[in-house]
DNA sequence: AAGTGGTCTAGACCACAGA
DNA sequence: CTGTGGTCTAGACCACTTT
């Protein structure tokens, strides 16, 4: 029974995740929920099975789980790992309309900085895009994005005009998995603050990312300036799932 | 052979991850690793064992997997997933030497919103500690830890000098697990900016931080700016595994 | 067509929480 | 002591890449 209509790549422990998911946001937080053996049972899966979508939703910040005694439903909190979105699903997630508009689009030697973060010659062309991003109208971020010139052939004239990420996608085959990225505070100066429309000396957020597609290869070095006054990062973290490689993040 | 003596609590998918790091690390990238099945017999464990070894390796981005065609070493980026890690292991990763210096420590009212977030009474005291954080004598952080009075007995007379968690872990049994943060960009008025002995109207990263326990319980309210000149977050993301909650992210 | 990683199963045993 | 989540196994089948 309930063997709905979509079917599209819709794995069965996602399905189950989904099925869980809309029963705990009928719950208050801390609720009991029934044990994984019971779940394999209610859904004729296998432990496993349950196991994995349950995972998911821990990741998610939905439940937690304490060994021998059960898994509940978590507290009322809103963010979620951070994970690559682009401006626009940022801004619709916020409940606001995203917009862009193309500053400038040229095509200039990468230099010896940008040559080496994207694995290629510093004489390498690249396509550069200049754009304000804005939300319900209003100015939030300056945009520079950086493409090898060599992967995005023709792109100049292909005006891009809402999401980058998707024409990438559809023209090129060239998708962005993951991305490395660092943030840092910085002050704008006339230029950039008139653009966003708030005064010099303002506070933003600026945003550098290389961009990798599946197979680990560079496709994009973006640099993102926010404002300081209507942005902000939201994003949840944990307590070293412990991994293999050195890095960073903020704490006491 | 090799059944070296690191035993405790060393988990099998942990010890694989351990090795084949290693391995990993002498090789050039978009090398091909043996299959899965060949790990599994190499290692003489079952294949789920080797995948969730690997699995933590491609979450760490030490590893990145082609269905159909193998698994191979990543490039050399160097940032991993964000995780909730103390202020003092965040500089010591980055070769650092971290101090603390507590300019103020009393008890005080939560007020609405803190105690909303910390789910207590208004009236309910919270011990606030106010310490400079320095890395190799540089002041680099000004933190404001909030903690519920009635959670931490006799917390003030301790002389939080260097980690508060591990503090809260050995005095009191509190393990900040899970964390919810918000980054913003902000500029530093006079006396921040003399604290951390920079101009006024510098840049700063302010995050303010609610962490929970292992129970989905909320422990600290915490605020920290970091110095914009001296600090960056460094951090990986993945797109979208799919998971449970809305929420937000920075990208194109 | 052969071989890879991706998903799922059925079952075993362990570590831990709670009455 | 009972029941929970945590780890691990051996094996099946599928989706995909590559030759």
């Amino acid at each position: 029974m309930s063997e709905t209509l979509g079917r599209d790549a819709m794995l069965k422990h996602e399905r189950i995740r989904d099925m869980l998911l809309a029963d705990i946001r009928r719950r208050p937080p801390h609720t009991l929920l029934p044990t994984e053996r019971e779940l394999a049972a209610t859904y004729e899966v296998s432990r496993a099975t349950v196991r994995r979508a349950l995972d998911l939703l821990e990741d998610g910040g939905s439940v937690y789980r304490v060994q021998g005694a059960g898994t509940f439903v978590s507290g009322p909190l809103i963010s979620k790992t951070l994970s690559l979105t682009s401006f626009s699903e940022d801004m619709v997630s916020r409940g606001l309309t995203p917009e862009s508009r193309l500053l400038a689009a040229d095509e200039v030697p990468a230099g010896a900085d940008i040559a080496a973060d994207l694995a290629i010659q510093p004489t390498d062309l690249l396509v550069r895009l200049f754009r304000v991003r804005l939300a319900n109208d209003v100015p939030i971020c300056l945009e520079t994005v950086h493409l090898p010139a060599a992967k995005v052939p023709g792109l100049l004239a292909k005006v891009p005009h809402g999401s980058l990420y998707e024409l990438l996608e559809r023209e090129y085959r060239l998708t962005v998995v993951r991305a490395d990225q660092v943030v840092q505070a910085i002050v704008l100066d006339h230029g950039e603050a008139a653009l966003l429309g708030v005064a010099p000396g303002a506070a933003a957020l600026r945003i550098r990312r290389i961009g990798l597609d599946d197979r680990d290869r560079p496709l994009e070095f973006t640099t993102s300036v926010y404002r300081g006054d209507r942005y902000d990062l939201r994003f949840a973290v944990r307590r070293d799932a412990p991994n293999g490689r050195a890095g960073s993040a903020p704490a006491t």
